[in-house]
RNA sequence: UGCCGGAUCGUCUAACGGUAGGACGGCGGACUCUGGAUCCGCUAGUCUAGGUUCGAAUCCUAGUCCGGCAACCA
């Protein structure tokens, strides 16, 4: 090990949610006991995001030697099941955390109810009999004043004869609530008159119908935590709001004193991570299920062959705070990448193969090569990988003409096959289509260990399989959900339509001879593409593999830049370069935003346009829909929220505006958007800007 | 037109009145039988305007922008 150690290696980096814990320490609080729970109520599965409360909880836990326990908030008997129960117990532990102890809210519902007629009793809380409707009319608005119910002051007596009878199911649902008395009209929404117990004649996956009365969430979770002594309850930031809730239940129960800390929820670019929207893909059939490798569920990544380690790293590495924040999902993929580099076996597969015939190499010979599975670990072994007359490359490996920085195999090119040897292109075989279908080549037989004779260097290294001694293989190569940054995020438009289409895609490929003896689960990683995980619908003589991430790619990078493009690829696709903010995001700041370099203006291809057509969009009330004229044969199509200043959209026809050209499309609700006008605010409105005669459509404006 | 939060490199995050640091990304280089991995270097930030202070990302005032809150959901 390095004597140099760096200043914080191995302390988790600080957030302000340890800081907190440890200043309760400080203070004495519980005697610097300290206890968490994981809360999850089990109506769904396990995502990342709940990947991230879980390390902060039990490794808040654990830092401080405490207990950490996992209790199913199971309140609402109509949406929960036993099977996502299990699921979570099993993702949690796979996670890499044990619970000090397992419970259920509703382990707790004869105590909570016994302190529901306790607050009766002392006045704090009553019967309501008003309707659903009625109590949400009474409730009021952020604007309105809340009214009180007129059963506000009903006797105590009275409250507590209806809330026996409700226990009892006099009652159906509806009927009756007992609510908390606080402020009927506090500027807290939660606080005006919160409701405690609701009337739900269903059966619930522990207690049977032993009830048919269910305490709401923010009555039996402060008190659950009472119970189990809990001494930092952490939350995420929507639980803001109901943290004078949480503690008048505290107060007014006369419990223990736990404490309620808020943290911001882990957002994932390219992702959606809410339950609502999971459930929805599972059953709109967009996913096979919720453990489909494309999901952000735990599930879904673990059979993606995202492991424990990566996910607690990454975890870590995106820290806690209170500012909203959306991670890139790049950094995920990065810490998988770092983790499977370390441990996965490499192996050799052509997932689209194209033959390659070794002229000078006899038919029917076999020449087995002793392989090593990983290259930095000798520990790991080797494999032997037979060598015949005709193999099979990848087709990606092949082009017909080279630029220089291509090392790869092109006509009359020599490139090295992995750990076998030096080949030459000599010949390139085609169809009656002219599609390439064989490359015949010459191998130098005296480069047998890849390395040449006579110590030229090739800087290609091919990966290759034989062509009769290798098996079949699928491989689902998976992609990103989304094709948007944030999907879910545009006006108008669905989450499912902004589905990446190309998420997934199966090839059938073909792997080395090792590959048959590969178990569901087991990771790889295929040279010079990917890390693959084995899926459980592998068969005997023909695996599964799904793609978990593919290898960083700097050829990807290097041809996009001599291409001058980005166009996705459909083969391990190049990361898309960032997006420009959306206007939301941008704002309307008056101020100039950061400064940009020449370089950066000289992208912007603003354009002199003519206005064909404008008309207002009926069902937006700022925008206008234009048809500009760029000289380029087809007029465009753009969306510009300048109807407020264009009260007559006519007027706009036939001048000549600024177009940028080059802006990325956008998707409206109302249809495609190509492109942006130039306008400025004044004091009289917002105008475009526009030109005099001279210029003419499509001339550039620099 | 209310209440509660929040704002630091492109992204995530640290700095707790005293050198704005790390990670990812990007760029450049070294090395390499994976254009992988590894290593090195560079790039880039305190929302705005005032104030307090010897000194402000940090404290105060005003503003701007973003998020959450009106389930018998959690």
């Amino acid at each position: 090990m390095n004597d140099t150690q760096k200043p914080d290696e191995g302390a988790p980096p600080s957030n302000f949610i340890r800081d907190l814990v440890v200043e309760d320490r400080q203070a004495g609080k519980h005697g610097g006991r300290v206890a968490t729970r994981f809360p999850p109520e089990p109506n769904g599965y396990l995502h990342i995001g709940h990947a991230k409360a879980i390390c902060l909880d039990f490794g808040v836990a654990r830092e401080f030697g405490g207990t950490c326990n996992l209790r199913f908030d199971d309140t609402n008997p109509t949406t929960e099941e036993t099977e996502f129960v299990d699921a979570i117990q099993a993702d949690v532990r796979w996670l890499g955390f044990e619970p000090s102890a397992v419970f259920f809210a509703s382990d707790y519902f004869e105590e909570l109810y016994r302190i529901a007629e306790r607050l009766i009793e002392q006045g704090d809380a009553y019967v309501d009999s008003l309707s659903e409707e009625q109590i949400r009319e009474h409730r009021g608005n952020y604007y309105i004043a809340g009214r009180p119910s007129p059963y506000r002051d009903r006797p105590v007596a009275e409250s507590l004869d209806l809330l026996r009878r409700m226990r009892a199911g006099e009652f159906p649902d509806g009927a009756h609530v007992v609510r908390a008395k606080i402020d009927f009209n506090s500027p807290n929404m939660n606080l005006r008159d919160p409701l405690l117990y609701r009337i739900r004649h269903a059966p619930h996956h522990r207690t049977g119908t032993t009830w048919c009365i269910y305490p709401m969430y923010d009555y039996a979770h402060p008190l659950s935590d009472a119970i189990e002594q809990i001494t930092h309850s952490i939350c995420t930031l929507e639980f803001e709001a109901h943290r004078p809730l949480y503690d008048w239940c505290i107060e007014k129960a006369g419990v223990f004193r736990s404490r309620q800390l808020e943290f911001a929820r882990l957002n994932l670019t390219y992702t959606v991570m809410s339950k609502r929207k999971l459930a929805e893909m599972v059953r709109e059939g967009v996913v096979r299920g919720w453990d489909d490798p494309r999901m952000p569920t735990l599930a879904g990544l673990r059979r993606r062959g995202y492991t424990p380690e990566a996910i607690r790293a990454f975890c870590e590495r995106i820290g806690v705070a209170k500012a909203d924040s959306t991670v890139d999902v790049g950094l995920l993929e990065y810490y998988v990448r770092e983790d499977l580099n370390r441990r996965s076996p490499r192996l050799n597969a052509v997932l689209r193969p194209l033959k390659v015939v070794i002229t000078n190499f006899p038919e029917g010979e076999v020449r087995e090569l002793d392989c090593p599975l990983h290259p930095e670990d000798p520990a790991a072994g080797s494999r032997k990988v037979p060598f015949t007359r005709t193999l099979l490359v990848e087709r990606d490996d092949f082009r017909e003409e080279a630029v220089k920085q291509w090392y790869r195999l092109a006509p009359g090119k020599e490139v090295r096959l992995r750990y076998a040897c030096l080949i030459t292109c000599d010949e390139v075989v085609r169809d009656d289509q002219g599609q390439v279908v064989e490359l015949r080549c010459t191998m130098d037989p005296g480069s047998w260990g890849g390395n040449a004779p006579d110590g030229r260097t090739v800087k290609g290294t091919l990966h290759w399989v034989s062509a009769e001694r290798s098996i079949p293989l699928e491989a689902r190569l998976y992609d990103r959900l989304f094709r948007v940054e944030e999907p879910g995020t545009t006006e108008g438009v669905s989450f499912l339509d902004e589905v990446n289409p190309d998420s997934l895609v199966t090839v059938e490929g073909r792997g080395e001879p090792w590959l048959a003896s590969v178990k569901p689960g087991d990771g790889v990683q295929f040279e010079r593409l990917a890390y693959f995980c084995v899926d459980p619908d592998s068969r005997p003589g023909r695996p599964v593999f799904n793609r978990t991430v593919t290898l960083r790619d700097s050829w990807a990078k290097l041809e996009a830049k001599l291409t001058g493009t980005q166009e996705a690829k459909p083969a391990p696709a190049p990361k898309p370069a960032k997006e420009p903010k959306k206007p939301k995001e941008k704002a309307k700041a008056p101020e100039p935003a950061a400064e940009v370099g020449i370089e950066d203006f000289q992208k912007l291809d603003l354009r002199v346009g003519v206005v064909k057509v404008a008309e207002v969009v009926p069902q937006a009330d700022k925008l206008l829909r234009l048809e500009v004229d760029l000289g380029d044969g087809r007029p465009r199509q753009v969306f510009s929220g300048i109807r407020a200043s264009y009260p007559d959209p006519a007027v706009l026809v036939g001048k000549r505006v600024a177009v940028l050209v080059n802006l990325k499309p956008r998707q409206m609700k109302f249809g495609l958007s190509e492109g942006m006008v130039l306008a400025a605010g004044g004091a009289e409105g917002v105008r475009v800007c526009t030109f005099d005669e001279g210029a003419g459509p499509g001339d550039r404006i620099t």
